[in-house]
DNA sequence: TTGCTCCTCACGTCACGTGAGGTGGC
DNA sequence: TTGCTCCTCACGTCACGTGAGGTGGC
């Protein structure tokens, strides 16, 4: 049996394309660089960066682990104390460390979000009944609105708030 | 019937109050004066601001928006523009319409997080195998193990990522 | 030569954090 | 007087955005 032929070579990307490819914008990506987070294969003649295929998945991890809310030094921090060496159990249990807390945090955050999710979807029923105000009406009239189904003091919180404070 | 008496009068409190009651900084709630945003009810003698219970619900509806997506300076438009007056269903129809583009990102948020949820998952769930390594292993060897049931090539993103790029 | 992409500074932005130095109220 | 809270600058931070002025490659 033959190891299969690797066809398609790996041929590397400019710093643009590489953007195009992970939806980051070329100044982020220069930044992750300077942060120690990714490196170009090498320079063109021109001093262009050339990426292997390798960094889109790199800048995907980046991505998806900021979104987590690790900061660029957090990465920097979890990379060195794998690549520094050290025996990988331990290492490794420091990255499910990290990622312990980040699935509890980010199960925080998704919760938050679907409280404010429903809180627009109580702010857009409540508003619902506004089109059939009459534009006799004055917005400064809507605090204490007792018209189309609306009692005054029974606003949804993100309607309310725009009254009060 | 005699209408209900007002027992708790509306006793104004202090910035630190206000920021323990809405879990926000002092500088934070400073800001938001400055944009506008918030007001308090009057200055004590020693020039101490001085909230009234409403701020609470003013605070929350600041920190609520934000969270589905809108700048200080979205939410300063948002309350002038209900605010300098105009029409009531015309004003509303504004907040409406921004709210469900909030809805429509919040929603979008959700999503992206959901799946930064399951990945981490999957992360948490390959590197409970590396409790059992031995540590006769480098953690430069991570990337390419093949013990404990990994097989090269099949770590899921938030661990590939680690080792490429 | 013309476009297009890339390069390296370097200042701007947003929502705060963090002192610095000073005052008020029980 | 001692704490505690507050005040107003004002600079720092994080993850970029946005030109400024210049070069490389088809």
């Amino acid at each position: 049996l033959e190891k299969p032929i690797q066809l398609s070579v790996d041929k590397p990307m400019r710093v643009g394309e590489l953007a195009k490819r992970t939806g980051k914008s070329v100044r982020a990506l220069h930044l992750y660089e300077e942060f120690g987070l990714l490196r170009p294969v090498h320079r063109s003649k021109g001093n262009f960066r050339l990426f292997s295929a390798a960094a889109v998945a790199r800048v995907e991890w980046i991505s998806k682990l900021q979104d987590a809310g690790l900061s660029l030094h957090d990465l920097r921090e979890l990379l060195e104390d794998v690549s520094d060496g050290g025996v990988a159990p331990a290492a490794m249990e420091r990255v499910r460390a990290v990622f312990a807390e980040r699935l509890r945090s980010t199960r925080e955050q998704i919760a938050k979000l679907s409280t404010v999710e429903k809180e627009l979807e109580n702010g857009l029923a409540y508003l619902d009944a506004c089109r059939s105000c009459e534009p006799v009406h004055q917005a400064s009239e809507c605090g204490t609105c007792n018209y189309n189904g609306h009692h005054d003091g029974e606003q949804p919180i993100l309607v309310a708030g725009i009254h009060k404070g």
